[in-house]
RNA sequence: UCGAAGAUAGCUCAAUGGUGGAGCAUUCGGCUGUUAACCGAAGGGUUGGGGGUUCGAGUCCCCCUCUUCGAGCCA
């Protein structure tokens, strides 16, 4: 019978058939002990000389790193190890034998590594990564679906740049001039927020920034979901709920992958509701007492400028001086307008401040959310949209939303790769996804 | 875009200005409980590219290319 991998507990001292790869083999005189691959775990094959047949022992002897086999035999307990399994291996189908294989079982460099991504992706700590990244996807959409949310898929083409800051990647698109990849499908979910509810999208979305950082690619996934009639603290408040259901989720279904890559789950298991919100002033009050500057570069280096300026924006030394007293996301709300996009809303009780709020992941991973109430106001949208030097006539559909039944609605983008990140403890978001795109590297 | 470090065998790395080495991978041989197995042997090199200094350059100098790490931008 054609039994996965991560099955196998469920057969022991029965026969089983295992279709994979071979991962690796160790040999000692009359004993070989194949090490096999299946996609869906690793386990180690026993293959004794007087017991098969020799034309069985001499396949074997043929095998290279990443053979495509067909084996069969009896799965039996470790004679040493609690809780692993092995197969007394009785029969070899070989389906193809691979040519030298390049990713050795030693070290190797993250270049050559990203080079040889397609097959990097076969070892066993990607092939984890990657479990634990549709374990997450499966969780957030489960969570929306849950709570009524409606996938609102927006489109990647579009006419203009949504926020009008970041450099977008630039195609032709037929006779309506230039088109750009999206950089963000938020402004198309508050059309579906106002025309469904509560709705979200899930898609790739594009940066042109020449960002060359374990923090960015240029080609992302991202999760925006978007609420009519939600204020800011209703879009903190889900921020929490559904942070706490994706985090335990993912530690209580991939508990084995986390802890076979390493990854502490104990500091996971700690992500539970509430979490620690401050404003942008206390958050700033926090750099004032540890006495972090803001470092400004100028003509002739950097100056450093204490304390830290009411009114900046935060750089990642900001970020993780502000997050290191706490083990949960540390949301940061009420932020200066300057700092912020133009769609944000504007206090009421502070017109110098926008209802916007940051999600910083613990252990020093940096942003993973960021969201807003959203100014439904006609007339200061248009203001904010003027005080931009944004094109108001490509903005006339996002403005109509303010002139038929406008209401206060909020929403977040939570960037995919940044959580997975995160939850897997990675060292550099290339991991986070099957091929990564950055500045300096399209291929494979 | 800016700053720092680096580029030597398929891979990871050594080599005082004086005959370029090791481990892994590959090929061959040995070993009945191996776990990045181990032991023995063999093959494998225009030292990123170009110029210069020198009797002699992987090593020193200049230019270029590429990579990694950090900063900015952000998810």
């Amino acid at each position: 019978m054609w039994v996965q991998i991560d099955k196998i507990s469920q057969y022991v001292d029965k026969e089983v058939t295992i279709k994979g790869w071979l991962y690796n083999i160790r040999s000692a005189g009359k004993l070989m002990f194949p090490e096999l691959r299946d996609g869906s775990g690793l386990i180690q094959g026993v293959v004794s000389k007087k017991e098969v047949p020799e034309s069985v022992w001499d396949d074997f002897q043929k095998l290279t790193q990443e053979s495509s086999v067909i084996v069969t035999g009896m799965v039996s307990k470790h004679p040493k190890k609690e809780d692993v399994y092995e197969l007394q291996i009785n029969n070899l189908e070989i389906i193809s034998i691979a040519d030298p294989y390049p990713i050795t079982p030693k070290e190797h460099g993250v270049d050559f590594l990203s080079e040889k991504r397609h097959l990097w992706l076969r070892s066993p700590r990607q092939a984890s990564i990657l479990r634990i990244r549709n374990e997450i996807i499966m969780a957030i959409r489960t969570y929306m679906y849950e709570n009524d949310f409606i996938l609102f898929d927006a489109p990647i083409f579009t006419p203009n740049a949504c926020e009008g800051t970041s450099t977008l990647f630039e195609t032709n698109y037929f006779d309506l001039g230039k088109a750009y990849l999206s950089q963000s499908g938020q402004l198309y979910a508050e059309a579906g927020a106002l025309a469904l509810g509560k709705v979200f999208t899930l898609g790739p979305t594009f940066r042109a920034e020449n960002s060359m950082t374990r923090r960015h690619i240029t080609e992302f996934w991202m999760m925006e979901p978007e609420m009519a009639f939600f204020d800011l603290n209703d879009n903190m408040d889900l921020i929490e709920d559904f942070l706490e259901y994706v985090v335990q989720r993912v530690v209580k279904n991939r508990k084995k992958e986390l802890e076979f890559i390493g990854r502490d789950t104990s500091k996971l298991e700690k992500v539970m509701k509430p979490f620690p919100r401050l404003t942008y002033t206390e958050a700033v009050e926090i750099l004032h007492k540890k006495d972090i500057p803001l470092i400004r570069k100028t003509a002739n280096g950097e100056e450093h400028i204490r304390p830290f300026p009411w009114g900046e924006d935060f750089g990642a030394p900001h970020e993780e001086a502000i997050v290191e007293d706490f083990d949960k996301p540390v949301m940061i709300h009420r932020w200066p307008a300057g700092a912020k996009a133009f769609y944000m809303k504007r206090d009421p009780e502070n017109p110098d401040l926008v209802l916007g709020v940051d999600v910083l992941a613990p252990e020093g991973f940096g942003e993973i959310i960021g969201g807003s109430q959203r100014e439904d106001n006609l007339d200061l949208l248009l203001e904010r949209i003027r005080e931009h030097g944004l094109p108001e006539d490509e903005f006339q559909w996002y403005i109509d939303l303010r002139k038929y039944g406008s209401v206060p609605h909020s929403g977040f983008g939570l960037g995919i790769e940044r959580i997975v990140s995160w939850l897997c403890n990675l060292e550099h978001i290339r991991e986070a996804i099957p091929f990564a795109r950055r500045p300096n590297r399209i291929r494979p």
